[in-house]
DNA sequence: TTGACTTTTGGTTAAAATTACCATAACAAT
DNA sequence: ATTGTTATGGTAATTTTAACCAAAAGTCAA
């Protein structure tokens, strides 16, 4: 990060933040926030989840967002995005990566107030949790709720650009990684996986069938011999994903669309 | 971004800083850079280039390091990585993309300073030119060169772990996008596209008559008849992409490796 | 108990894609 | 003219994909 002022007069510029004379050419001020889009697989009904909370204060109070927060001091970006995880629900397995970091000027109305000079800034985080351990944290008056990304409300901010973005990097990643294995249980059977994939994907990526060989062809999925009995139908064997056996794998596309 | 605390304790903290109490619960104050890691492909001598200039002030004095900038008010972050390269090369061509956002704690040795409580995040950028068109820009004193991926030397802060990432995301933009005829001229030989490929991703993934027959099977690259010669040899037909037969085939793998 | 229904499992077959080659064409250099 | 080099257009064996199909093993209801 080659800085052209020196760093002399960056202090000099921090003194002068209350004049009126906004220039052009000085350095900008940030606060950062880090937002999460927080997915969840309902695969009973069919449902692919968006966490959301109420915001509770000025600007676009009243309105759906995503649960965010501002990064403290010493907080790493990661640790930010875990804590505000962390105070909205309660979860033990879950995927968490950097998804893009939204910085246009004027994103957050906050820019246009009297303490001008300062911009907001999004660090987005991508997480996926399972859906049936989750537990969301209500706490009293806040609101907060799983939203079906086919019926999502009006957001705050530019949120519902973040979360179009984190939907298509939930695509990618079902197709060249093994995040599946993460949300779903240590024993799964093969049509939990196949729910899982068709309800993030569509169908239209491969029959029930031909998705069973192909990756029982890649030999990471173990058969623990013990069957599942839900309901109608001939019990299904419950699998377990083998992370060493799929280490040779990774970076390959698990399936097609 | 939700902000737990009220905009009227914000402004208090403000007033504060610079009390000597640093608190770990209290925001952090940000000062957002881009930094740019910026490739071409030298095909002639089958290399991989990355742009590095050489640091003219603290810290890290004399080392070299990505070329960056601080984000101005008012600029966006893609402005600004925009404005740092046309600052270094002259290109007509090129492709641009934002890359991954470093901001952990004490990645910058100025956060060490009196000034406490500021935080350096680094928003980084990934960009791809035309190696033949560029034109570097010695502006005097500041050292600035292209270093094959292979040779870097000892870099500024956290830069040479950017460039690790900014190298994965060349390989898969290459596998999966058409980025390459950014790159290209306009009228390139499949010889050219091959030796581009090759250079960025090994000759692991397709030999030459295999890759040829790939790529024109999806009938993307128009064949103007015009040939050339260079060398010894058959000349070769010079293609061009042909963006609007591309269209339905994008988020499609265009080589297997 | 028995037959209908549901779901899992393990196939088959035709079409398509991949891979490893090979032969020839069209030039340059000597 | 001969040789060397690169481009081009193949072939054939193998693998993968896509679209099915039928039996196995359970539940459910009459």
């Amino acid at each position: 990060m080659p800085n052209r002022l020196s760093s002399e007069r960056n202090r000099q510029r921090k003194g002068n933040r209350s004049d009126d004379c906004r220039n052009e050419f000085e350095l900008a001020d940030f606060r950062v926030g880090v937002d999460n889009v927080i997915f969840s697989v309902d695969t009973d009904l069919k449902r692919l989840l968006v966490l959301l909370v109420m915001r509770q204060e000025e600007p676009f109070l009243g309105q759906w967002s995503l649960p965010g927060t501002l990064v403290r001091n010493g907080e790493a970006l990661e640790a930010a995005a875990d804590r505000i995880l962390a105070e909205k629900i309660h979860v033990q397995n879950l995927y968490l990566e950097q998804l893009y970091t939204f910085g246009g000027p004027m994103r957050d109305p906050r820019e246009a107030e009297i303490s001008y000079g300062v911009r907001y800034l999004s660090v987005s985080y991508f997480a996926l949790v399972r859906y049936s351990e989750a537990e969301l944290i209500a706490d009293g008056v806040s609101g907060i709720a799983w939203y079906p990304m086919n019926q999502l409300p009006e957001l705050a901010f530019d949120h519902s650009k973040i979360i179009q973005y984190g939907h298509c990097r939930l695509r990618s990643k079902l197709e060249y990684s093994p995040v599946a294995f993460e949300v779903l249980p240590d024993l799964f059977t093969l049509s939990d996986l196949y729910q899982l994939y068709t309800t993030v994907l569509g169908e239209h990526f491969s029959d029930y069938s031909n998705f069973r060989s192909r990756l029982l062809k890649l030999k990471f999925l173990q058969d623990t011999g013990v069957k599942a009995s839900r309901g109608a139908g001939r019990p299904a064997s419950l699998y377990k994903f083998d992370a060493e056996a799929f280490e040779p794998l990774k970076d390959k596309a698990l399936v097609f669309i």
